[in-house]
RNA sequence: GGGCGGUUAGCUCAGCUGGUCAGAGCGCCUGCCUUACAAGCAGGAGGUCACUGGUUCGAUCCCAGUACCGCCCA
């Protein structure tokens, strides 16, 4: 254990590695299946990316649900957190067939077998990396019992699902449009798409009408796609075109005849307010293509080359060389009627980064409507419930307007269909097909089709286990929201339709941490930080250093202070902040639904951790080795901290409960500063070296509570204070505390914060007015204390303001007076007093004392609102006048 | 095009069922090495709460509009 004495800091580099070895050993993370989830309190966590790293988004989230759990533990719940990983198709695939390339093989060269081999290996190497982080982080997740979702177990509950959604009718094969993704050579999802703007060509193209009186001219940004077109289309209130429906025109290059039909989706002022129609290109043209029944000709494959069905010179050509080429031809020909830039938004994909190419394929799909509305009822009924509540809308919009989910990827790496072809046979089943001839599908499910069962398979689902009775449904589920559609929305939808219960109570939507630019951390754009480099100490990105103007700015002219860098900050590298600091830097950080991040935040998290550290150093250095009394307050100040505590840990506890950290993170800050640190142990600091025993009981009562109210924020620490503590033995994180969920109203004394609060305004009123008056910091002032309500709290204030209350009689000259509650100071004498600043700062206040009456009596003065503001206001302004006056008096 | 969120101190952010709510941390200024903590303590300066209207006795808070900024869905 550390050195109390001799460590005057905290030291989180020496204390955090031993406690998470103690968490570890004691296996109380590790709940028996017992009980039924209602009385339980379990957590499965977002898995993450196999063989990904912990990033910012990671580090908050995961601190937010080890809040949960170690603050439900306290309660006396079995708290299960479920953790593992997600075997992430397209990522690791691509992450692997990188090395594979650098290594001069390749996917093909090696073959699917050896390459999912490769996988496995890269897994084993790679796969452990993120668990150990979050050991870092402190998260109590149940690490004896890590899933991953390409388990054995877990593949054979994912064919189980298709095949039942297949015999269902849920699951089908279809040619349809689909996002196909060049760069990892699949298929995605319309989740996984995402929309960027560009600036493109828009080129007018002159199609001769059939009838060869003239030519209609379309716009488009892709005219190599004019190899597939088939059809014209206008806005049937056009009047331009109308005359022109049902005419024929010819497709240039091609030859093909094309008709010319009406279809409101043309926006008769886009270009030239004449679309060609490509259904296999282009989705909206897909759409039009299915209304008008036309023909799909295509013109680009999966190999992102023009196919057999174009003319033959162009057959082979890569998309750009494609069209490059038609539009010289055209050209030539002198249909290119013009060309101008147009900026629109087109598709890319968000896993490749490659610009989508829509195309025509044949592929599974999931119906998703009647799954979907028992998962809009469990929202709307308020079974599942989203924090920040307005995400419910967010949710519900999207399930109402669900589309079919393409889940078929042309991938390698995953959950393979458990579907065999022969001749126009198709078998679809957990076991392989009897008899000859069959071959399976190639493709593999979406990741997310995996991921979607995770809250039940992890327990063991489709098996009634032990666990699945004792943890399922889970109480929370916490995760960002560019994952609610992804995520969140197929969990329920799959958690209904297969065990029959949401699998989750309260979805809790965390803040994403943005770089110094408002926008997302960026690993290529250096805007990126590790939060192992906070914890630890490491590089700090360039883009942090000029966190903002004022860390930046110069520290004044005040030469010889080795201030302004930031104490203990070192250009280029972060300090150890440590996993508390961390933690509570981020749950204090994450208010809004973005948040810049800031390092400023954690700093204040390392300054909490070092000054509960010295105050459990004042305490246990200063208690002696004496049997402990019991518990009993004997003055204000002890009835005052109590009454704090009280109020702390409702104010905790509920923010926790509420889902709402940053709050929470911050009560704790205030309380430990503000109430304990500032004021309590200032308050007795002259009865700890007198030795009460009584104080030394309750202060040690104090601060074990204290520590135990922490926890769940910053729980290396207040584990290490605990077992510095006398008398306690275990682990705090084990401790169970039912005062944690009491009501605070019976350990509130009015009375004695009333008393102590007046102390606390006296005594800053005094300090304020010293420094005003340039009293020397060290000296001692003989005063007269001309104030009610200072019974307990004299020699208090005294102390706290260097003043001497006794030997002053009532006949000295007084040359000061200090407003302080419920009357005056008045001071004796003072050698070194600036009188004149001391009146300077009287008048001021005088001042500022009549704006503020006058203001009151305003108001008072004003009819409408003595006749229409409740009593209760007006009733506090006339004290409040009143009040004022009385402080005016006194000055 | 539809929707959501934001605009409060130099910086990052709280506060908003309307009435001591104008706050915190950092930064800045001043003074203190006061035997828990100098990664500290004490004191202080600093804000027309984006703008314009409206509702109200009363608006940072509610409503409408405007201007920027960000995100999501088409």
């Amino acid at each position: 254990m550390v050195d109390l004495k001799a460590q005057t800091r905290y030291d989180p580099s020496e204390v955090e590695p031993r406690i998470a070895a103690r968490w570890l050993q004691s296996g109380l993370f590790h709940p028996d299946p017992e009980g039924t989830a209602a009385e339980n309190y379990s957590l499965a966590i977002p898995p993450p990316n196999v063989t990904g790293v912990l990033h910012m988004g990671h580090a908050l989230n995961n601190s937010i649900q080890d809040c949960l759990a170690r603050h439900h533990r306290m309660r006396g719940q079995r708290v299960k957190w479920i953790l593992g990983t997600d075997h992430a198709g397209i990522a690791t695939q691509t992450q692997v067939e990188r090395s594979l390339v650098e290594q001069g093989s390749s996917r093909v060269q090696i073959g699917r077998d050896r390459f999912v081999e490769r996988v496995w290996q890269w897994r084993e190497e790679y796969g452990g990396t993120i668990v150990e982080q979050l050991k870092r982080l402190g998260a109590s997740c149940d690490y004896d019992v890590e899933r991953f979702t390409m388990d054995e177990l877990y593949a054979q509950a994912v064919l189980r699902v298709f095949v039942a959604l297949y015999e269902k009718g849920y699951i089908y094969r279809d040619r349809y449009m689909v996002n196909w993704d060049p760069g990892s050579g699949s298929a995605i999802s319309d989740l996984e798409v995402e929309q960027r703007e560009v600036t493109d060509t828009l080129y007018s193209i002159d199609y001769p009408l059939a009838s060869g009186s003239g030519a209609i001219t379309v716009a488009t940004v892709r005219p190599e796609t004019m190899l597939a077109d088939s059809a014209i289309a206008v806005n049937p209130q056009d009047e331009r075109y109308r005359r022109l429906i049902g005419e024929t025109a010819i497709l240039p290059l091609v030859g093909r005849k094309l008709r010319i039909i009406a279809d409101d989706y043309v926006r008769p002022e886009f270009g030239t307010g004449a679309l060609k129609i490509t259904p296999a290109h282009d989705s909206n043209d897909f759409e039009i293509g299915r209304r008008h029944s036309l023909a799909q000709p295509t013109a680009i494959g999966e190999d992102g080359r023009i196919t057999a069905d174009a003319p033959e010179r162009f057959q082979g050509l890569g998309i750009a060389e494609a069209q490059r080429a038609v539009v010289s031809e055209l050209d030539a020909q002198g249909l290119l009627a013009r060309t101008e830039p147009y900026a629109h938004t087109v598709p890319f994909s968000q896993r490749s980064g490659q610009r989508i190419e829509p195309l025509i394929s044949l592929q599974w799909f999931m119906a998703m409507e009647q799954l979907a509305a028992p998962a809009i009822e469990a929202v709307t009924s308020g079974r599942v419930r989203f924090h920040p509540a307005n995400y419910a809308k967010v949710y519900l919009d999207w399930m109402h307007n669900i589309r079919p989910w393409c889940i078929s990827r042309q991938l390698w790496w995953g959950h393979r269909l458990p579907v065999w072809y022969r001749d126009l046979e198709t078998y679809v089943g957990i076991e392989p097909p009897r008899g000859e001839g069959w071959e399976r599908d190639p493709d593999v499910l979406d990741t997310w089709f995996s991921s979607a069962l995770w809250p039940f398979v992890t327990l063991g689902w489709p098996e009634q286990t032990p666990e699945l009775r004792a943890f399922y449904p889970t109480d929370a589920l916490v995760t960002g929201r560019d994952i609610i559609f992804l995520w969140v929305a197929r969990m329920i939808m799959m958690g209904l339709e297969f065990t029959g219960a949401e699998p989750f109570s309260d979805v809790h939507i965390t803040a994403i941490i943005q770089a110094p630019d408002g926008r997302r951390m960026s690993k290529s754009l250096g805007t990126g930080v590790d939060p192992t480099d906070l914890i630890d100490g490491g590089p700090r990105p360039p883009v942090f250093e000029q966190l903002d103007d004022s860390r930046a700015a110069l520290p004044g002219d005040s030469g010889g202070r080795a201030r302004g860098e930031g104490a203990g900050r070192r250009a280029g590298e972060f300090p150890a902040y440590g996993a508390d600091a961390v933690r509570w830097g981020l749950l204090a950080m994450s208010s809004g639904q973005d948040v810049r991040f800031s390092e400023d935040k954690v700093a204040q998290g390392q300054q909490l951790t070092n000054k509960l550290w010295n105050a459990t150093r004042l305490i246990l250095l200063g208690v002696s080795d004496r049997a402990r009394a019991a518990v009993t307050p004997t003055s204000v100040e002890d009835r005052w901290m109590l009454s704090r505590l009280a109020r702390a840990r409702a104010e905790v506890t509920s923010r926790i409960d509420g889902f709402d950290f940053s709050h929470a993170a911050l009560a704790l800050y205030d309380f430990v500063y503000g109430e304990l640190c500032d004021w309590y142990l200032e308050l007795v600091k002259p009865r700890l070296r007198a030795g009460e025993p009584e104080l030394e009981a309750l202060l040690l009562h104090v601060l074990t509570e204290t520590v135990a109210l922490a926890h769940p924020i910053i729980p290396f620490e207040t584990e290490e204070i605990y077992a510095h503590i006398p008398g306690t033995e275990g682990l705090l994180a084990a401790r169970v505390d039912a005062a944690m969920a009491g009501s605070p109203a019976a350990a509130i004394d009015g009375a004695a914060e009333a008393a102590v609060q007046r102390a606390i305004a006296a005594v800053q009123g005094l300090r304020s007015w010293r420094d005003q008056a340039g009293v020397r910091a060290s000296a001692t002032l003989p005063a007269r204390l001309d104030a009610i309500g200072y019974e307990d709290t004299r020699e208090h204030v005294a102390r706290l303001a260097r003043l001497s209350l006794n030997g002053a009689g009532d006949d000295e000259p007084v040359v000061a007076s200090v407003p302080v509650p419920g009357g005056t100071v008045e001071i004796i004498e003072g050698p070194e007093l600036d009188l004149a600043a001391s009146a300077r700062r009287r008048d001021e206040q005088r001042a500022k004392l009549r704006s503020e009456i006058e203001r009151a009596e305003r108001k008072l003065a004003n009819e409408g609102f003595v006749a229409k503001a409740p009593p209760a206001v007006v009733g506090a302004e006339r004290d409040k006048l009143a009040r004022l006056r009385e402080e005016l008096e006194a000055l």
